[in-house]
Parts: C-alpha cells; sequence; structure tokens
DNA sequence: TAGATTGTTAATCGATTAACAATC
DNA sequence: TAGATTGTTAATCGATTAACAATC
C-alpha cells in the first residue's frame, strides 16, 4: 500500500520544505527539482526522487505548483496536525529548545515543562510555568502525550526516560550524551552533539589532508 | 596509506568511548566488541569492524585492553590534541553549548564568543566575556581560529559564515535553520533540530501503523 | 518545434551483515 | 581442549546516481 520512505529521504524534507517557503514569499509559482537541488547543492536525481516519493505529480519543463509542493512535503512529514509534547529538564538547552519557533512549524509544540531543581520550578519559560518532576505522570497521562523532549543531565537520562515510558509517552527526544535502553516499539531520536562534531572534525581532517597538503596541518 | 575511515564509523566512535570511559571507571580491563554492542544496541560484527579500523589488535577470546581502545579511538577521532573554536550568537542555544562540558573531552574548546547585541555584549558566560562582531576579524586571526559554532538567527547565517570564511576559518558547524553556501574546501556542518524530529515523527508513525495497528492513530 | 523537465527503471556505490578461518 | 572472539573476505542490502522514454 504507501510505500514507506527512505528516512534519509524524510531527513532532507524539512530543508525542501524551507526552501519552498522561501519561494512562495517570493511569490514564485512554479519550481523545478534542478532548481531546489541547485539552492541546497544537493544531486537533482536526488530531489527530483525524493520529491516523487510523495505522490506530487509535476509538470515537464515547468515543475511542480509551490503551493502543492508544501502541502505534500508537509503531509509527508505529517506535519499537518499538531501534537503536543513535553520538555523535561530546563536548563540552557531546554530554554533554548523552548524558545525555537520553528517547531510550530514542525507539527508540535511544547505544553509541559518540568525540572526537579526548585528554584527553576514555578518559573516561567516562553509562557510555561515549569512544574516538578512528581506531576510528570498525573500530566502526561492527562494530556495523553506521546512525545517527551529530555534535555536532562546524562546520568538522570535513564531513570526519567523510564518514568515517560510508564505514563505512556512513545517517542523521546534524547538530547542527554547517553545511550537509553528501553522496550521495544519506543522510539528514541539521540541528537548527540559529539557524534556531530566527530563528522565536522573528521571533513576538516580530510580537507587539509587531501586538498591543501601542509595547510595548517596538525591545527585539528 | 591510510584507508579512510567512513563517516558513519566516526559518528559512532564518540558511543564507544563513551562506554569505555565508563568501563574504565569500573575497573574492567578488557572488554570485548560484543559487550559494547549488547550495552549500544548495535550488531556486535558492525561494532568489531568499527573497532577494527583504528588499527587497534585485540586478542581472540579475550576483547580489547580498555585503555588501549579509548587512546586508540581518541586517535582516529583526532581527540588527543584540543583545538579552539569561537561562537557565534550568545543566545539560549549558544549559552547551552559554552556549557556544554563534554566539548573538553571532543578536544576542543570554546575560547571566544560573539553577538552583536549591545545587552549581550561585555557579559561573562562560562568564564568568557562576550565580544562584539566588530572583534571577530582580528580576533579570529590573531588566533588562528579554524572552528567557528554558529548559533545565529536563520536570517544573518549566510552573512556572518562569509565574514567567518573571510578570515579564514574552514570548518563552520551551523545550528540556525539555513543551508549556507560557502566556496568549496570549507567545512559546513549543520545540527538541523527540523531533520531530526522529522526522523523521530516517521519513526514513531512506523511504529503505530507496523506493530500497534489502531493504537493512538492519528495522535501523531 | 525543440528542449527542459518529469517519472521510472536499471546500474552503481558504499555501508552493513554474514561467513569462516585463525587463535588465545 | 573447547569455544568465544578476533580479523578479514564475501554477500547482501539499501540509498544514490545514471539512463532514457514520455511530455508539456
Amino acid at each position: 500500500m504507501d510505500n514507506k520512505i527512505p528516512i534519509p529521504t524524510i531527513k532532507r524534507y524539512p530543508s525542501y520544505l524551507r526552501r519552498l517557503q522561501s519561494y512562495q514569499q517570493k511569490g514564485m509559482v512554479n519550481v523545478s527539482a534542478t532548481y531546489i537541488a541547485n539552492d541546497l547543492q544537493l544531486n537533482p536525481i536526488q530531489v527530483r526522487k525524493d520529491i516523487s516519493l510523495t505522490g506530487i505529480e509535476g509538470k515537464p519543463k515547468i515543475g511542480f505548483a509551490v503551493d502543492d509542493l508544501i502541502e505534500s512535503l508537509t503531509n509527508s512529514l505529517g506535519w499537518n496536525n499538531t501534537n503536543d509534547a513535553i520538555l523535561i529538564g530546563v536548563g540552557n538547552l531546554g530554554r533554548a529548545l523552548m524558545g525555537y519557533e520553528g517547531f510550530s512549524q514542525n507539527g508540535f509544540r511544547i505544553v509541559g515543562a518540568f525540572d526537579k531543581n526548585p528554584d527553576i520550578i514555578g518559573t516561567e519559560v516562553n509562557g510555561i510555568t515549569v512544574m516538578p518532576l512528581e506531576k510528570l505522570e498525573a500530566y502526561v497521562i492527562e494530556n495523553r502525550i506521546n512525545l517527551a523532549i529530555m534535555t536532562v543531565p546524562a546520568k538522570q537520562a535513564q531513570t526519567v526516560a523510564e518514568l515517560l515510558v510508564k505514563c505512556g509517552v512513545i517517542g523521546i527526544w534524547n538530547f542527554a550524551p547517553v545511550h537509553i535502553q528501553l522496550p521495544e516499539g519506543i522510539v528514541v531520536e539521540r541528537t548527540d552533539l559529539s557524534s556531530h562534531f566527530a563528522s565536522l572534525s573528521e571533513k576538516m581532517r580530510r580537507v587539509m589532508v587531501d586538498k591543501k597538503p601542509g595547510f595548517r596541518k596538525g591545527w585539528l
């Protein structure tokens, strides 16, 4: 029935969407896959294939209607309706995420925030009053939350995650630098800064070794 | 000569390192690839292959010396010596990154921070006094910085990036939700929250459709 | 019309996984 | 010794890229 769209493709969709929204603002009516590819420095064939997986139909020589393509991508991402999420751990990173306007366009919003620090509990961040961890369970159940963002210290991540699952959460976005073990059927997405940096520094090394022998060698 | 280690492998190394450090603290002397794989819920063959790419030699039945493996992974990641980086955009996210202790283990440290907001300039964050953007060029050149972290609003990202490259930066870690166009030879690593979330929500949808038909359907 | 672009099938590429001999 | 684990080559898998007919 519905062919699964590969995760790598799904991950590129948000970039396409952002470009398209900018085209829309500029008043562009149609756009080709090649055009988007140029903008994002991607392979045109890849963009074409990615787009075709949404099921939209284009017109040879003309491309795709910008409005339609936005709708098509939004649907494929499941971002056409909004879901509620909570956030645990209101440190700097937690605060940054709570203030990130982009999320509203990503089909979800943070509706509750929790922390265990008495100094933070009760304060208001982006219009949300931080609640104590003790209230987590009741809140998740009552509001039927199934998505949680964890910005807690590494040491507490496993415990908090288990609590979340016990309450019925099925998706956890983990920013703590630890691998969490949870029962099957629970989805954990980890945003691991060290992993990203590892990739960046390796690429920098390659550039320096391959393209500029000797240049700034040993600096990174 | 030196076989390039694939980026996916490089990205897994930090997780291995973290596990190994915890083994070290527990006093473990040797560890097998299988053991690490179990801990991280990865395929043992994959871990074994990843490790072998560092060039370390293990002993059948015994595994690898924890200390040696840590050293080996650290070297492969280039994290054995420290590099200086600067950060542009001292908002909540910038602050969070400046306070992230993990980076010191990742072979780099943030030595300078810049912003254009007069209210922020001059304030101290994690022992670093925020400087005005005007001082960026002189600072980068004088301190021979080649890595910059950008936590600026999307609209400013391209301009700031160009300025950075002009000053001699060759690696940019971009947290702004835009694609930046730069000359070849400059490495840009983008940490795109929307992309991560797209992946997470797609996986949640799959779990709900595949494994629990009807269960909480339509919620995400 | 001519030619740029779509849609789709086939070829390639690279990472993951399997297989298995060597060995402590 | 027996068997768990390494090291390495081969098979598989899935994503990317190429090719090309269809078409506006």
